[in-house]
DNA sequence: GTGAAACGCGATTAATTCGTCATATTCTAG
DNA sequence: CTAGAATATGACGAATTAATCGCGTTTCAC
């Protein structure tokens, strides 16, 4: 497929003063507000920097490249949702099935909610997708998964349980990532999410859900 | 989001004479190849003219712009995939979710064979997928599958229909989408295949399926 | 207060891009 | 055969782009 270009992508360097700290905090909030705004395509580092009110020197002295940037975005973005996710699969007072609608719900609104930047992001994957660092961060949301097919599928074959986790999780990922593309009103988007989770919930009945 | 460009993607000119079909041709049959081994962000009218032993000024003649090329590659497998998919879909010797079944492993399949070509022209999308052309496009299949389901949930609210529909169409085109990002062997496919029709099929049947 | 380290700057470079246009070649109708 | 229509060419213009580097400024430990 495309080129391999996987230059690092992890920080440059850490900032040690306040005034370098507010600056990097600057950089990431202009570029949240240039992917939103302006789009995959025209996000550049010199916008970035011009929004942040800083110069571009500045923004390669903390990011290495333009993809550092993005999935800086990405990253922090993937880490905020696999709490919410796990706090919602990890609480025991409601029943798996149960759980797993909360998580639909929780997921496709998130999703929707913050619809410009996660399209705009996603437009840019091919620009971060292929660094190492962003594999690593895609397994961690696979795990809590996991864990939880564990207590849903008790008595399903470890093959079965994994491949039903698998297919959940790309169901879940991928699907959001294209309902949100298309603005939706919070009637359609509950019902769209009642939708999945019944198709989830009729699925796993199908292997032995508890 | 990103800003809306979206110029004629309709083609230019129509080939008249035999020649500049058979560059017509030319032009498609490189832009594949650039696409497959290129990249999505490699992917230049330059390089296309290039691998197609023609001139740049000649690809413009046909095409009004890059955009063009792309969305003509898209929208020919669009059109293969969607008459596969009819033909399976409207196959009365078999029952509703026999049909279906089979429709899955044919899509999935399909992805995966030409997961190359699939991956850089869905990186690609940004550039053509706001041109109103594309949106008709994407509305043929839907109906394909519409009618499908009318078969499938005859005792359903239309509402349920259009809704399930609507859920199966966008997790058969998003999964298989990010499923072929990834090197895939025959097995995993098939039962990968499998289970996502086991998926389908026991939501279908919570409705009410036949 | 002072010196060194951290920080911030932005003009500049080198590369790449898309798409046009004036010109040259090939085809075909009559 | 020939005129003009269709087709093909590719050098070129105009615009963007990512990233660097040398130098000025601020901070802070001592």
């Amino acid at each position: 497929m495309s080129e391999r270009r996987s230059p690092r992508i992890s920080s440059r360097k850490q900032p040690q003063q306040a005034r370098s700290a507010e600056l990097v905090a600057a950089i990431l909030t202009a570029a949240v507000q240039v992917l939103a705004k302006e789009g995959a395509p025209r996000f550049t580092t010199a916008r970035v920097a011009e929004r942040a009110g800083v110069s571009i020197g500045s923004v390669y002295q903390y990011f290495p490249n333009k993809a550092a940037i993005l999935f800086r975005l990405q990253s922090d973005e993937w880490q905020q949702t696999n709490a919410m996710l796990q706090t919602i699969l990890e609480d025991a007072s409601q029943p798996p099935l149960a759980r797993l609608r909360t998580l639909v719900h929780a997921f496709i609104q998130s999703e929707c909610d913050e619809a410009e930047v996660r399209g705009a992001l996603n437009d840019a994957a091919p620009l971060y997708r292929d660094a190492p660092e962003a594999q690593t961060a895609r397994a961690t949301g696979q795990q809590t998964l996991q864990r939880f097919m564990l207590a849903a599928l008790p008595d399903a074959s470890d093959a079965t349980r994994a491949l039903a986790g698998a297919l959940i999780t790309d169901t879940l990922s991928a699907v959001g990532k294209q309902y949100s593309e298309t603005p939706r009103t919070p009637a359609e988007i509950a019902a769209y999410a009642d939708a999945m989770a019944d198709m989830f919930g009729g699925y796993l009945v199908g292997l032995g859900a508890i």
